[in-house]
RNA sequence: GGAGGGGUAGCGAAGCGGCCAAACGCACCAGGCUGUAAACCUGGCGGCCUUGGGCCUUCGGGGGUUCGAAUCCCUCCCCCUCCA
């Protein structure tokens, strides 16, 4: 094998719609060294465990991970769970709740289960900070503090922009890059990935990494996703984001119905699909291939193919669901044999309280086998195998 | 240590004695238009009911003033800003 030619093979494919990668010429000498060495590169990925949910945005870069396994380097999964304890304040105005240990370990079991739908978990190492951030000493601490200025901390978009409007910006705030760093040191990573708002807390892994005697790490940011609004990063605290192990209805639902905009850049950073390959196509064709694509990935294409028909039975056709729950309701029936909308509607379980089901009928949003409810008809004959339809996604089949 | 500003529905944010179940924005739900697109338009968005109306529970916690309090007073808890 020429060394020279698998180096610049790899490099090919991890540049990829990366958005900093540097130095470049580090990565190569580190790939090169692994190669002749055939020791695999220590990639990290930080991880944090304060939300219970992966978002297709971390699947981005997850992706990109999974893409150094495939060039056979190992995965350092570092969870945050020490730094998670403490309650991470960088949410810019409010101080965010410490998480119980209960909650991390929670959030961290399923967060394993989800990264490794993407990752292979025969090549991914998982660590937890703790592990040496919970044992450091007072005066390593003071060590660690003292390899980093407040000027350059001040170097960080947002620290600057508080800074400036006079906002508050504590203390631990400041040692949270420095912790960061300091996962670097203990993992040995030779590259750190991240999103593109963790660039600043990257390179201060390389300086750290660098004072206590480390190669410092090469570092790759991956270009972050905008959620499901096309307008802001997907963010669990926005409400606009598909997560990583949602059902595969609810996922394709979800992409079939982003704007048509955001198209190209979901190909382009969660497909291997070049958008030029499918801009030709109808929108919601494209849409639909794009959606198909990332729930296989997810979910297997078997599960993929579910999905796709399920909705193109429920939207498209406007047909029940294949799977539909059964509801009992016999026991509302009067004499004829007729029942009101609203106990119907309340006791299936379509809607969460009878309010909600008198809104939804006076709006128009009721179906009884395919024809509309009037809203002014309080009750209705029930036939046995009969199909409630409550707006234009909750199915129930009343058996009596 | 000093001065001041706050805690209101899932979030953000008005209201500052009755017209407040509480403006507005976001999110969400329903309808319309569609490619379930997005955008847009309309309606809704605490609960229960015998529903052009009635009742019950809400405005950090507790207590009080009042015919009546999210709005005034007391007290407790929590957050923030500025000066030093």
């Amino acid at each position: 094998m020429d060394i020279g030619e698998e180096v610049e093979r790899q490099l090919r494919i991890l540049e990829r719609n990366v958005e900093t990668l540097l130095p470049r010429e580090e990565l190569a000498k580190k790939i090169a060294r692994s190669l002749r060495t055939g020791k695999p590169l220590r990639v990290k990925l930080g991880i944090d465990p304060s939300a219970p949910e992966l978002t297709l945005g971390h699947a981005v870069v997850l992706r990109k991970l999974r893409q150094f396994q495939d060039l056979g380097h190992l995965a350092v999964l570092v969870v945050g769970d020490f730094t998670a304890r403490i309650g991470d304040p960088s949410g810019r105005s409010k101080t965010r709740e410490p998480l119980t240990p209960e909650e991390i370990a929670e959030n961290m079991k399923t967060y394993r289960e989800q990264a490794f739908r993407i990752l292979d978990p025969a090549r991914t190492e998982v660590r937890y900070n703790s592990e040496w951030l919970a044992g450091l000493t007072f005066a390593e601490v003071l060590k660690l503090t003292s390899l980093y200025t407040v000027a350059r901390m001040l170097e960080r978009e947002d620290f600057a922009k508080r800074f400036r409007e006079g906002s508050p910006i504590t203390l631990m705030e400041f040692l949270y890059p420095l912790a960061q760093a300091y996962d670097s040191v203990a993992v040995e990573a030779d590259v750190e990935l991240g999103g593109s708002d963790q660039r600043f807390n990257l390179l201060v892994g390389r300086d750290i990494q660098e004072a206590y005697g480390q190669e410092p790490q090469v570092i790759l940011t991956m270009p972050l996703l905008l959620g499901t609004d096309g307008v802001r990063k997907m963010s669990k605290s926005w409400g606009n984001y598909i997560g990583i192990s949602e059902p595969p209805e609810e996922q394709f639902g979800k992409l079939m119905a982003i704007p048509d905009e955001l198209m190209p850049q979901y190909f382009q950073l969660l497909t291997e699909i070049p958008w030029e390959e499918v801009a030709h196509l109808h929108p919601k064709e494209a849409k639909k291939r794009l959606a198909w694509t990332v729930v296989a990935q997810l979910h297997g294409v078997e599960e993929a193919d579910r999905a796709q028909a399920h909705f193109e039975r429920v939207f498209e056709e406007e047909r029940p669901p294949e799977a539909i729950k059964d509801v009992s309701v016999k026991h509302l029936l009067d004499e004829e044999g007729k029942a009101s909308v609203v106990e119907l509607l309340y006791s299936s379980g379509l809607v969460s309280s009878k309010s909600e089901a008198r809104r939804i009928l006076a709006q128009g949003g009721v179906w009884l086998d395919g024809n509309k409810v009037p809203p002014d008809q309080e009750r209705v004959e029930v036939r046995n195998g009969m199909i409630l339809r409550v707006g234009r996604r909750r199915f129930a089949r009343l058996v009596l």
